[in-house]
DNA sequence: TCTGGGGTCCTAGGACCC
DNA sequence: TCTGGGGTCCTAGGACCC
């Protein structure tokens, strides 16, 4: 029996998770921006059709999204997170493995049926999905990923608003990927595409069909692998079980920028405790440290620093973090920068299950286990209480609306309070 | 004034070892 | 002219993804 793979993604999701919560924004343009109201990050399909494309950055379209009517959103990920929570529990009832692959998007596995047809299938699936969470859905179906992820896009394309699309049953597929764009492939990114359209291939089929051996010389394994799928031999793994985190990062532009050494610390140590935090939900311990710090990437005097810490023993300790950043960051510290951006970054994640001891030290571990029950007390009380009610003096920003978020829905659906009352009468 | 944030995988090249 | 050869491990950086 035939396993097929499926590929299955909630529409213009940030803006369809927005219309949820707040019907009046339906059937006018809308867009969702991203932290710091940065670029544009999601559209609807009205705004699609009216020119706006993604990516953009905010200030220079906001004249004309001013003038076309159309609405727009500061990032909410609280939402997000929880819309996607409820997508994905019912994707798993309804599939034999899943694969989280990204806030709105999943990739399955099942069995074809002897009639090879999954229609009535996925038909059943998006009506469901559409009846509890209110999300539209996309679905395609093909013999890999980037066959799934290909007929995913054709299904966007055709305007059925059936929403699914096999090409895995399709005999004959060089119509369908003769029409893909090479750029559309799930894969080639901006280099590699413009590599092959400068070797006139321009489409899907072309790039399919074109020597392996060209392929292999100019973009190694990673090439091989993507033209292997695209003829049905499936070479990127599925992964139903998500991986281990092998580092994280927590970084954000500022709203304004800053100079001072003082100014870089404080956000800096508030990265590092959350980055800390995070840490323990994963039931991690970090390796290393690195801090970084950056002036504006458009500017012609583009200064960009980091530094970078071995940590003693990998540990998940918060004041150990907020230390070592503060020294890290005395070192990338310049003064005279426009610095807007700053992070962390935690590396050579490992399972907090086997703890490396230091023998024979007795002193060292009674302080160690006394700041991990600090750290488990301020934990407690925050998880409890909200993020900041308590901290570590390092943090206190004196400006603490440090990102922008302008535009932000304050609906949510992670608390009870924020949750819209609906009056009838 | 203003251009996101958070990941993964792969490869080349250096350091080090015998 | 010519300066061993080969293996492993680690890191930085590129390319890509959403």
């Amino acid at each position: 029996m035939s396993r097929a793979i499926v590929q299955i993604d909630g529409n213009n999701f940030y803006a369809s998770c927005e219309q949820l919560i707040n019907p009046s924004l339906k059937r006018k343009g809308l867009v969702v921006l991203s932290n710091n109201d940065g670029c544009i990050i999601a559209r609807n399909s009205e705004a699609r059709k009216m020119g706006i494309a993604m990516g953009q950055p905010y200030f220079k379209l906001k004249e004309k999204l001013n003038k076309l009517n159309i609405n727009v959103k500061s990032s909410n990920y609280e939402l997000y997170g929880d819309i996607s929570n409820r997508l994905m529990l019912i994707l798993r009832q309804y599939c034999e493995e899943l694969e989280i692959y990204s806030i709105d998007e999943a990739f399955a596995t099942l069995k074809r049926p002897r009639n090879k047809q999954l229609s009535k299938w996925g038909k059943e699936l998006r009506s469901i999905v559409y009846q509890n969470i209110g999300i539209p859905i996309t679905i395609g179906i093909g013999d890999t990923k980037v066959q799934a992820k290909i007929a995913n896009h054709i299904a966007k394309e055709r305007g059925d608003s059936s929403g699914i699309f096999d090409i895995g049953i399709i005999e004959n597929k060089d119509d369908y990927l003769n029409r893909i764009r090479i750029d559309n492939v799930w894969g080639l990114g901006k280099k590699m595409s413009a590599w092959l359209k400068n070797k006139g291939i321009s489409n899907a089929r072309e790039f399919r069909d074109m020597s392996s051996k060209e392929v292999k010389n100019k973009y190694g394994i990673v090439g091989l692998r993507l033209q292997n799928e695209l003829k049905g031999k499936s070479c990127i793994n599925f992964k139903a079980k998500p991986s281990d985190r092998k580092e994280l990062c927590v970084s954000r532009s500022f709203a304004y920028p800053i100079d001072s050494l003082e100014e870089l610390q404080q956000a800096i140590s508030k990265y590092a405790i959350i980055a800390s935090n995070k840490l323990r939900q994963n039931n991690q311990f970090a390796s290393s440290i690195t801090v970084f710090t950056a002036t504006n990437r458009y500017s012609n005097d583009f200064f960009r620093s980091e530094a970078t810490a071995r940590l003693e023993i990998p540990n998940d300790n918060t004041s150990i973090m907020l230390k070592t950043s503060q020294e890290l960051s005395k070192r990338i510290y310049k003064p005279y920068r426009k610095l807007i951006k700053a992070g962390v970054i935690l590396h050579k994640l490992q399972s907090n299950k086997y703890e490396q001891k230091i023998l024979f030290k007795e002193e060292h571990m009674q302080k160690k286990s006394n700041l991990e029950n600090l750290n488990k007390v301020i934990d407690g009380i925050n998880n409890k209480h909200g993020r900041w009610t308590i901290s570590w003096g390092t943090s206190i920003l004196e400006n603490d609306s440090i990102t922008r978020r302008e535009k932000l829905s304050h609906l949510k659906t992670t608390k009870i309070e924020n949750i819209p009352t609906i009056l009838a009468n």
